[in-house]
DNA sequence: AGCAAGTCTACTCATTTGGTAGGCTATTGT
DNA sequence: ACAATAGCCTACCAAATGAGTAGACTTGCT
């Protein structure tokens, strides 16, 4: 499960999306469009902007902004910088592996089992890109007449 | 992430299987095999019985054993009886939905991001069994001679 | 100068995780 | 019958994590 701090962060990055080219968007803004607790949320800010996925303008006319195009941030990367380890045991994790100390992993189905899970899983979220978050109409309106 | 419980239960799962015709097994003896503290596995045998994924005698020659075949128990099963949900946000999960308060599926577009793990995911726990789990040679030994 | 932003440090509180302790109950061999 | 065996059950506990909050500080703009 994600935590609601990644979940949060995916919100703001959402609207952040939507209002790329528009300039610094105010923490107060996301918070309130969001609903998302505005302490909080700053922290969640700061921490994508340490680690290169947002910048930031201080005083008037400031605010929050994406550094890069929409398109050119992972969801993965984003996911792994606030909840960490994307695949379910360290010892299947890429970027934090770490062995196992009762298992072989040679001899280990389960082992195997959840290297498939995280293929599969990064095969998705390393190919959309926060560009894939914003609004889009996925059901379009047919203007049909409601029967009768 | 899977929790240490879930894990010790896949442990403790493929030392059942892999004596699977062998009748009961003691708790003591999984415990020690795979490392494992007794009175937590205790707890996750129990568990994994009351769900129907295991059976117990009790007295001497007692023990755990497995309720069906192997191949009869999915890792998906085992998965959602220790840990909950296997989505990533409530709002996208099959067994344990709810929906979202602050965004709409509609035009969520994490939404149909995490849907798309789910599925790939499910794809995978769904179809693996707890036969799965038990040793097998997966390098198989070429009996070479070591170079010089 | 003075205001409007973000930044930083440090707390707090609830829940979950990962156990432990100890007695109770059912089964079985003698 | 009864002791030994082995699982069952209730309760507790400590550490870690998750989800925030408070408040002072810095930087940039006008």
């Amino acid at each position: 499960m994600l935590t609601k701090k990644a979940y949060y962060a995916f919100q703001a990055l959402t609207h952040l999306v939507e209002k790329y080219n528009d300039g610094p968007v105010l923490i107060s803004e996301i918070a309130e469009q969001k609903k998302i607790p505005l302490k909080f949320l700053e922290n969640i800010l700061l921490q994508l902007k340490n680690t290169g996925v947002l910048d930031s303008k201080k005083g008037k006319g400031g605010g929050y902004f994406l550094k890069n195009k929409p398109s050119d941030t992972r969801i993965a990367t984003v996911f792994r910088m606030i909840d960490g380890p994307i695949a379910m045991l360290p010892c299947v994790s890429l970027y934090f592996y770490q062995r196992c100390e009762n298992c072989n992993e040679k001899f280990c189905g389960l082992h195997d089992i959840l290297v498939e899970v995280r293929d599969a899983t990064l095969n998705i979220l390393e190919n959309r890109t926060l560009a894939d978050l914003a609004l889009k109409d996925k059901n379009p309106v047919l203007h049909l007449k409601p029967y009768s």
